[in-house]
RNA sequence: GGCGACAUAGCCAAGUGGUAAGGCAUGGGUCUGCAACACCCUGAUCACCAGUUCAAAUCUGGUUGUCGCCUCCA
């Protein structure tokens, strides 16, 4: 398995810290609003690279954290009158019910920053023991040039950093050097503060991470996970924070994802050019915006959101969705005969169930290369054709069966739910099912559309197709 | 100013040395009472220039263009 490693610029093969196992960390979203599309690719990517490494038989610990204190949440419960934790709880809800919609399964642990300070405080205390940190009037500073390695994620320059055209020099007037960043302020009127040895006050955002990936992963992590953005310098920062501390090295491998752009700008609130996943969720069915995610761009190149974009990604979908679903009913159909036959005994099923496994290995070899979603996909939509064009009633229960599960187990990697749970129609609806196949028959036609026109009403939309009469939510 | 990424058909996009996957859309056809689904057919010499090579979208250099990071940001 080859993963591309930004410290390295490198694709590079897959060695885990201890064998089977899978130790990655995900900078999470800071809850102060309800979440974006863009906060949902790293969200969509990185829980579909761990279903990959589990789908492989590796144990994967997933960590990602949820900033719940930060200038914007205090800003937000001024603005309401409430405590912070009003606002951080209630989105951190939200954050959890918008992954579910998703398909994101839940991290193996979400810590917060708030029940992690503790920890913070006694890295920081570590820091500043072993000379990398310093405290001026209740703030303190990582000493950043102490760090010799500092900028070998971001491939910055130290010296063109401080020459940069930047004006970094921004509050940081009792800093050492421009350079240095913050571990711990002290409290402004009206914040939340913890108790320190320096100061009341809080943890600056960096060393957020750096604490909880220790705690829950230990020293040394396999992955470390997060927007490209966060290269620099949060990325940057957790590594000197985390090797000056434990004297290790941090992560094996650093994964960023591109950036989601709306007409191909930069999402912004400033530019008023941002959707959050709720209002898409609204237009589309979710699995269309993950889908979309999956499909629509390698996850380290930049990705176009536009309505013309999800139509096209939701017609694919359906096609896959349309193949299931057929694929489904031939199973249903064809249960009694479920002992008849062995898979695979016909010359045409063979070869069907070898071409199923030569996209099956397309699959898994796209997925090895640095997670290639797109190319993945693609191995999904042969396998569609091929169920398409060659199964056919003729074929056994069990190569149907292998076909189908193939496919449902395929997406599911990919965290595409693809089988709609079974609904049940209303009695007096499958009537009308019924009595318009029975004025087909007695060629009424004029009847038998009226009734589809009716269902379509009531968003059901029927197909008549060779195996009978489909419906499906329209 | 420093660092970096990208440029493949109408649109999205895979493809790192041997003459271009896949999807969406379009047009034609088959199937169907009609519609929908599905199937068949339909399309690019890979931004431009130069070089390396028997051979390049794929390597090297240059040009142009787009975008990102350097500040909170997924």
């Amino acid at each position: 398995m080859k993963v591309y490693n930004t410290l390295t610029k490198k694709k590079e093969e897959f060695t885990p810290i201890e064998e089977g196992k899978v130790k990655m960390y995900v900078c999470g979203p800071t809850v102060y609003n309800y979440i974006h599309i863009g906060n949902a690719r790293p969200m969509i990517v990185f829980d579909t690279i761990r279903r990959y490494f589990e789908y492989k038989g590796y144990d994967v610990n997933y960590d990602s954290k949820f900033t719940d204190v930060d200038d914007k949440i205090i800003k937000k419960a001024m603005e309401e009158g409430v405590d912070p934790m009003v606002i951080s709880e209630r989105y951190i809800a939200a954050v959890k019910e918008d992954m579910e919609s998703l398909n994101v399964k839940p991290a193996t642990i979400h810590p917060k920053a708030t029940e992690e300070i503790d920890g913070m405080i006694e890295m920081i205390q570590g820091l500043i023991e072993k000379g990398y940190a310093y405290e001026k009037n209740g703030t303190v500073y990582f000493r950043t040039r102490s760090f010799s390695e500092y900028g070998k994620l971001s491939k910055k320059n130290i010296d063109d950093l401080e020459a940069g055209h930047r004006d970094i020099k921004v509050a940081g007037e009792e800093k050492e050097d421009a350079l240095d960043f913050v571990l711990w302020k002290p409290k402004k009127e009206g914040e939340p503060a913890w108790e320190s040895p320096w100061s009341e006050g809080r943890p600056g955002w960096h060393i957020e991470c750096s604490v909880m990936s220790k705690k829950y992963l230990g020293d040394q992590i396999d992955i470390h996970a997060g927007g490209e953005d966060l290269i620099f310098p949060h990325h940057e920062n957790e590594i000197a924070q985390s090797e000056a501390a434990n004297g290790k090295n941090f992560a094996t491998y650093w994964m960023h994802n591109g950036f989601l752009n709306i007409d191909n700008k930069k999402m912004s609130k400033s530019e008023g050019n941002f959707f959050t996943v709720r209002e898409v969720g609204a237009d589309y069915p979710y699995e269309v915006l993950r889908f979309f995610m999956l499909s629509g761009a390698h996850y380290r190149m930049p990705l176009n959101f536009s309505r013309e974009l999800m139509e096209a990604a939701k017609n694919g979908l359906e096609r896959i969705e349309t193949c299931v679903d057929r694929l489904g009913h031939m199973l249903g159909a064809k249960a009694e005969v479920a002992v008849a036959g062995v898979a695979g005994t016909t010359p045409e099923e063979a070869e069907a169930l070898t071409q199923m496994e030569a996209l099956s290995q397309k699959f898994d070899s796209a997925m090895e290369d640095d997670f290639n979603t797109a190319d993945a996909v693609a191995a999904v939509f042969e396998l569609v054709k091929l169920s398409n064009s060659r199964l056919t009633q003729e074929f056994s229960h069990q190569t149907v069966k292998k076909v189908y599960d193939k496919i449902t187990m395929l997406c599911d990697i990919l965290g595409i739910k693809i089988v709609k749970e079974k609904e049940l129609l209303d009695d007096d609806i499958e009537q009308l099912i019924a009595e318009r196949q029975a004025a087909r028959k007695n060629r009424d036609f004029a009847r038998a559309d009226e009734i589809r026109d009716e269902l379509l009403s009531q968003g059901i939309v029927l197909e008549d197709t060779r195996e009978g009469v489909r419906w499906k939510r329209g």
